[in-house]
This record gives C-alpha cells, sequence and structure tokens, in this order.
DNA sequence: ATAGGGTTAG
C-alpha cells in the first residue's frame, strides 16, 4: 500500500487558497495543535544573546575582528529574523493581506539589497592528478609525513621532492593526517613565505582539525584570519560550525553563525543545514523552522539533508506534524526521498510512536526501487518490537533473508532485542546460535543483554544464570542492564544469594549502578523479609547510599513525621532520573504496606501525586469517576484505593453530588510487570468487601454503582462509630 | 578525506 500523504490542513476550499505553496505548508504546520510539539516546542527562548546589527561598512572581503564591528542597529538583528513567522506574519485568524504579503528576507543586508541564498559551487577533483609522477611524489611523501613520529617530522619535511609551492603545499595538506601534523604543515608553509595563505588553506587545515576534534585550534585559525584581513566564506563557516557541533560545543555554533550574519555574508545550502542542525541538535524546533522559512522566502531550495535533518528534529521531538510537514515540502517541491532521509523518517514515525505509518512508508520506500539498508532494516525492526508487532517483525525477517538485504551487528542485536520484546525465545537462541558460529559478528554484551532479558522476563532463572558464567568465560563484559535483569529475575526467585553475587561482580568488573537498577533493587527489597531483605540492603547502600537512608527513615516510625519524609523524598527524587522516579515512589509504598505502616504509605502516595508522578490517577466525567492504577505497585493500587474511599465518604457525608458509576483501571496484565495487578486488586476489594465488580466487556476495569459504593460507605462509616463508640 | 552539511542499539 502506498503511503499516503496527509492532506495539507488548509485544503483548497478554503478562503486561503490563494496562498502560496510555501504559505499553505507552513500554515499547516503553525496551524496543527498536537500537544506534543508545543510542549517542547513552545518555552524555548530565541537566541537573543547579543542584538547585531548589520553595518554597512563591513565589507564581504575583509571582515574587521570582531571588537571592531559597529553595534549600532542598521537592520533587523539575527534574532529578530529568526523569530517565528506564527508570531510575526501568521495571526491566529489568518487574513489573506497576511499569507499574500510578501514573506521578509532572510538576511537583510544593506550591501546587498536583493539577496539570495549562495548557490553551492562544489569542487571537482582533477582526474590527471594521479597520473602526474610530481602528484605521485607529494602523495607518497604526505603518506609518509602522516606516518612519521611527530618529533622527526621536521626532518622528513626538508626532504620534500618538489618546491612548496601553492598547488604543491595543497596537494600535501590534503592528504595529511592526523591533526598535529596538518597543523605543523599548514605553519611551515606559512613560515616559508613563498605566497600568500588563502582562504582555501585555512579551510583544509580547519577540515583536518575537526577531524580531530578540535575545536579550539580551529577557533584561533578563525580568529587568525580575521586578524590578518583573509576572507572567511562558507566553507570557512560551515567547517567552524560543524566541528562546534561535533564537540557538543552548540553555544560556539550558533555564536559562529551570528558572527557570519553579521559580517553579511549570505549562507549557502551546506551552511544553511549545518546550521538547521545544530537548532534542531538544542532542541530549538520553532528556531529551526523560523529559519528554515526565511531560507525558503528568500530563495533557498532545501535539499534532501536539510530534509533528513528536520525530519530527525521532529523525530526527537516526537512531533508527527512536523513529520508530515516535512513530507509534504518535499512533495510540494517535487523531491523524494533517497535513502538516508527514508531511514530518517521511519526512525521518526518510530518514536512518534506510528509503527502502521512507518510500515506503509517503507513500503512506498522499496515500491519506489530504493533499497533498504542495515539502518533502515534496524529502524523498522525496532518499531516493530516496540509495538509487539510479532507478525510483521517475523514477515520482515523473512524478507530480509529471502531478498538478502543487508545485515550487521547493530540489526542482528536489534533481531534479538526485537525477539525480547515479542518473546520469540526459540528465534532468539536461534539467532543467538548463529551469531556464536559467526566470524564477524560475535554476541558482544548487547547480545548478552538482550538474551537475558528473554530468560529474565520469562522467569527462567537457570537459563539466565548459565548465560552469566557463559559470558564470564567468553570474556564478555556485563553491562548495568544485563546486570539488571538478572538481578531482576533472581529477586523474583527469592535467590538472593546469587544476586549479591551478580551484583557483588558486576560491580567488581566496573558496573556503574544507575536509577533502573538501584529501582530493581529496591523492588527486591520490598518483597523480600528479614535476612534476605538486609543483603539486597547492603548491594543497594553500595550503589545509593541516600535511598538507603531513607528506606531506614520510613522504617523508624516513632521518630519519624511527615516534614522530614516530604523534605527527604524530594531530595532523593529530584536525583533521580525521570523514568526511575515512580518506580521508585511504587516501590516505598510497597515497603512502607508490608511493614504495616500504611499512614506513610498514603503520604508518600500523597507526595508522588503532587510530584507529578501519577498524572492521571483519578479521571471524571459526569457519567463516571475513574481510578486509573495501571502504573501503580500493588501495594501503591490498594494505597491509592483506600485513599479513594476516604475520600469518597467525606463526599458522601457532605451529600456533594456523584455519578452513577464509578470504575478502577488495573490495564489487563498484557504489560511484563504489570501482571497480577487486576488478581490483587480483586481480592484486595474482596477482603474488604467493596462493591467493585470486574467487568466482563472491558478487561481490566472493576465497576461500582453510586448505590452500592455509598451503603458500603455509609455501612463503614457506621460500624467506625460503634467501634469508637464501644472502646 | 572533491576545502564545507544529514541516518542505525535499552
Amino acid at each position: 500500500m502506498p503511503f499516503k500523504f496527509p492532506k495539507p490542513l488548509l485544503s483548497s476550499s478554503t478562503p486561503f487558497s490563494m496562498a502560496t505553496n510555501l504559505s499553505t505548508a507552513l500554515a499547516s504546520y503553525h496551524h496543527s495543535t498536537d500537544a506534543n510539539r508545543r510542549r517542547i516546542t513552545a518555552p524555548l527562548p530565541l537566541p537573543t544573546k547579543k542584538r547585531f546589527g548589520v553595518s554597512c561598512n563591513v565589507s564581504k572581503r575583509a571582515p574587521s575582528p570582531p571588537s571592531a564591528v559597529a553595534e549600532e542597529q542598521k537592520g533587523p538583528s539575527l534574532a529578530d529574523q529568526l523569530k517565528p513567522l506564527s508570531t510575526t506574519i501568521l495571526a491566529d485568524q489568518p487574513s489573506e493581506t497576511h499569507l499574500l504579503s510578501k514573506p521578509k528576507s532572510t538576511w537583510v543586508n544593506p550591501t546587498k539589497p536583493k539577496p539570495s541564498v549562495l548557490s553551492l559551487q562544489r569542487h571537482k577533483r582533477s582526474s590527471s592528478y594521479s597520473y602526474s609522477p610530481q602528484i605521485k611524489d607529494l602523495r607518497q611523501f604526505a603518506k609518509k609525513l602522516s606516518e612519521c613520529e611527530e618529533s622527526d617530522f621536521l626532518g622528513v619535511l626538508e626532504g620534500i621532492p618538489h618546491p612548496p609551492t601553492r598547488e604543491n603545499a595543497l596537494l600535501v595538506l590534503n592528504s595529511l593526517r592526523p591533526w598535529q601534523k596538518s597543523l605543523l604543515f599548514f605553519n611551515w608553509v606559512k613560515a616559508q613565505n613563498v605566497f600568500p595563505m588563502e582562504t582555501i588553506f585555512y579551510n583544509v587545515t580547519m577540515k583536518s582539525l575537526r577531524f580531530g576534534r578540535q575545536f579550539q585550534h580551529i577557533e584561533d585559525l578563525a580568529f587568525e584570519m580575521i586578524e590578518k584581513g583573509i576572507e572567511l566564506d562558507n566553507i570557512t563557516y560551515s567547517t567552524i560550525i560543524t566541528c562546534a557541533k561535533r564537540c557538543n560545543l552548540f553555544d560556539k555554533a550558533v555564536e559562529w553563525f551570528e558572527r557570519m550574519y553579521k559580517t553579511g555574508l549570505m549562507p549557502d545550502e551546506v551552511t544553511y543545514s549545518a546550521v538547521l542542525d545544530v537548532y534542531a541538535k538544542l532542541g530549538k524546533v520553532e528556531e529551526v523552522m523560523s529559519l528554515y522559512e526565511r531560507g525558503r522566502a528568500s530563495g533557498w531550495k532545501p535539499d534532501p539533508i536539510a530534509f533528513a535533518v528536520l525530519a530527525k528534529m521532529f523525530g526527537e521531538a516526537g512531533d508527527y506534524d512536523g513529520i508530515r510537514y516535512v513530507l509534504q515540502e518535499m512533495k510540494s517541491l517535487g523531491l523524494q526521498p533517497n535513502l538516508v532521509v527514508y531511514n530518517t523518517l521511519l526512525e521518526a514515525m518510530g518514536k512518534a510512536g506510528k509503527p502502521g505509518l512507518a510500515r506503509s512508508l517503507f513500503e512506498e520506500m522499496v515500491d519506489s526501487g530504493i533499497a533498504p539498508n542495515e539502518k533502515t532494516l534496524t529502524a523498522l525492526i525496532k518499531i516493530y518490537g516496540r509495538a509487539r508487532w510479532a507478525r510483521d517483525a517475523l514477515e520482515l525477517w523473512e524478507r530480509m533473508r529471502l531478498n538478502g538485504w543487508p545485515v550487521d551487528f547493530i540489526l542482528y542485536n536489534t533481531l534479538l532485542s526485537m525477539c525480547a520484546d515479542i518473546g520469540l525465545i526459540e528465534e532468539a537462541e536461534k539467532l543467538f546460535e548463529d551469531m556464536k558460529g559467526s566470524e564477524k559478528c560475535k554476541p558482544d554484551s548487547w547480545s548478552y543483554t538482550a538474551m537475558l532479558n528473554i530468560y529474565g522476563s520469562g522467569g527462567n532463572v537457570d537459563k539466565a544464570m548459565d548465560l552469566f558464567k557463559e559470558m564470564s568465560e567468553a570474556g564478555v563484559k556485563l553491562n548495568v542492564m544485563g546486570c539488571t535483569c538478572l538481578v531482576q529475575c533472581l529477586g523474583r526467585a527469592k535467590r538472593i544469594d546469587d544476586l549479591v553475587r551478580v551484583f557483588e561482580t558486576s560491580v567488581e568488573a566496573g558496573v556503574k549502578p544507575d536509577d533502573r537498577l538501584c529501582g530493581c533493587l529496591l523492588s527486591v527489597v520490598s518483597y523480600c523479609e528479614g535476612e534476605d531483605a538486609a543483603k539486597v540492603l547492603a548491594c543497594l547502600e553500595q550503589a545509593n547510599p541516600k535511598l538507603v537512608a531513607f528506606v531506614k527513615l520510613l522504617a523508624a516510625n516513632n521518630s519519624t513525621n511527615f516534614d522530614m519524609v516530604k523534605e527527604e523524598f524530594k531530595g532523593i527524587l529530584s536525583n533521580t532520573a525521570i523514568e526511575a522516579r515512580r518506580p521508585f515512589c511504587n516501590c516505598l509504598i510497597d515497603i512502607c504496606r508490608n511493614r504495616n505502616c500504611h499512614e506513610r504509605a498514603h503520604e508518600l502516595l500523597y507526595l508522588g501525586t503532587i510530584y507529578g508522578l501519577y498524572p492521571g490517577l483519578h479521571t471524571k466525567t459526569e457519567e463516571e469517576w475513574r481510578l486509573n492504577v495501571r502504573s501503580l505497585s500493588v501495594g501503591a493500587a490498594h494505597t491509592a484505593f483506600e485513599e479513594w474511599m476516604g475520600t469518597l465518604a467525606k463526599i458522601i457525608q457532605r451529600q456533594e453530588t456523584l455519578p452513577p458509576l464509578f470504575s478502577a483501571n488495573t490495564g489487563a496484565g498484557t504489560h511484563k510487570f504489570s501482571q497480577g495487578l487486576g488478581s490483587a486488586f480483586a481480592s484486595h476489594v474482596e477482603k474488604l468487601a467493596a462493591p467493585f465488580r470486574e467487568s466482563e466487556e472491558k478487561a481490566g476495569f472493576f465497576i461500582a454503582t453510586r448505590e452500592d459504593l455509598q451503603s458500603w460507605l455509609q455501612a463503614k462509616a457506621s460500624s467506625a462509630v460503634t467501634a469508637a463508640c464501644t472502646n
């Protein structure tokens, strides 16, 4: 089935049909109301560090040093120009004049009244090169230079076979590595003083420095150029910017782009996509879109690389509207995605939680004659695994074999992880054996982790422990995730001594326990008693002493009060990775309940709720009030239920209006950790004689009517009064 | 390594 492009939100029948293609596409982007996109994009500030004016006097050929550039406002600043079009042009109710008004140009430069994007001029390799004996000599010489000791460098340099003319020097510089040598050679050429150092020498040297991630050296060279009045061109800037990006110096990347803007030099398409990627990696979606819009408005035709950048960005944000926008834009420009763009889009579809659309997009790609590579298949297998789409995963696997599609190590490991996600034990075992028998793809710690995950979540402790032994024999290090899988299944099997041994061995081998592992240990503590609990706590003590101190604080009932709990818990949560916070809270509640500290359990649930760990715990409509306990542990679910009933009793006392129906959602237990919650909840309500009955139509739901609930709560209240009177 | 830009694993 071919992939269907989404309809533009402003269809041709709307009053805005006269809008240009660009405006239509933009409007559909800006008018989409996906909550996820807003959450991620809304509060990001614009890059307003400094407001740069564009000076008329700064010539493009000889930029002045930064301090000498006039800072007065002669045109809109870069920051102003990057303001989202949504806030400058598109009003909430776009009028036709707005949409028809010509967009402002990107690069307002007084010296160039009609700016346009510089068109790209690639350099071509001269084909006569390798036939010339002189060039062969110089290539060989460069190789010798690259391979010699750094201390011998100047000595070897004296044997240069031909005079260091401009062309000869460039040739050597181009094939020199690593960066230390390039810099030495560059400085040597400069000292010879045979010809003036032009931009290209700086650019080639910077390229080598970039391979070595030597941003400081690159920046020093750039300042030297500015000082000497040597032109910085698009190649210089894009090299500086991408080097900063690779060194994670995003501020520097933006700073150099602003500097470029300040000199009035127009970015070309390479610089454009490089900078778009910088803003994208900073998560500044609005800025990326704004720059994209400005570029489009000034005549830039985005190419596949720019679209790959946009697709990646929207994927990271889980923004499906954004992905649709990319597809729409490419379509309106008549561009077919290439392999990389398809791969990025597939990945993005997965992150946006759209496995079905990823599947259609993949089919469209294959139909259009583009053969998938390892990355394509890795993305798709991962998506099917996460979605538990067993049939699609297996079908794709089979197709890979039939078509002889390429497979690499990462893809093998992804297939194993997919088997773990879906529970394909035999398939995983077969693949794992194949990998052991292969030459190039011997199982590594990722492969073993996937297998440990399979055996661990399936409760096959013995096979998991066999793997653990096998790993140390094969010299494969256990990583933190594999350790977590083992701890989890050993804990469930109550094999605490093995658990301690695995944990100690891992830590000695260099595993750094993370919050997930700590959460896993904590959960084992919650269902262990006495000696066992103490042993596991001792492990946890090594990994997270503050957490253990908190567990002890909870247990010291007489000397602990709510404010202490609140203060300490807040500190613990703020030092915990977000994905581990709720599990921590769940386990701590379980620990309290198992030690008969029910009141503490209620306090923790309250704190967890106000710290946002249980969003959507209660939902209310006129017809139905619902308690959602799917993400809660058994103890936390019981606590939440008690809390709810307490609140309802008070509401009844105050004679306020209640809906006709009440429900509790435990989930149907398809998730591997939620199993048992439903049955535990069932026996809990039975013990309390509460009128909640398991729904026959909706799996994982418990239902009570208003009347039943009212009479039960009132009966409870009167018996409590009776009990109080008789005491 | 065409002086410069984009994609694979909890």
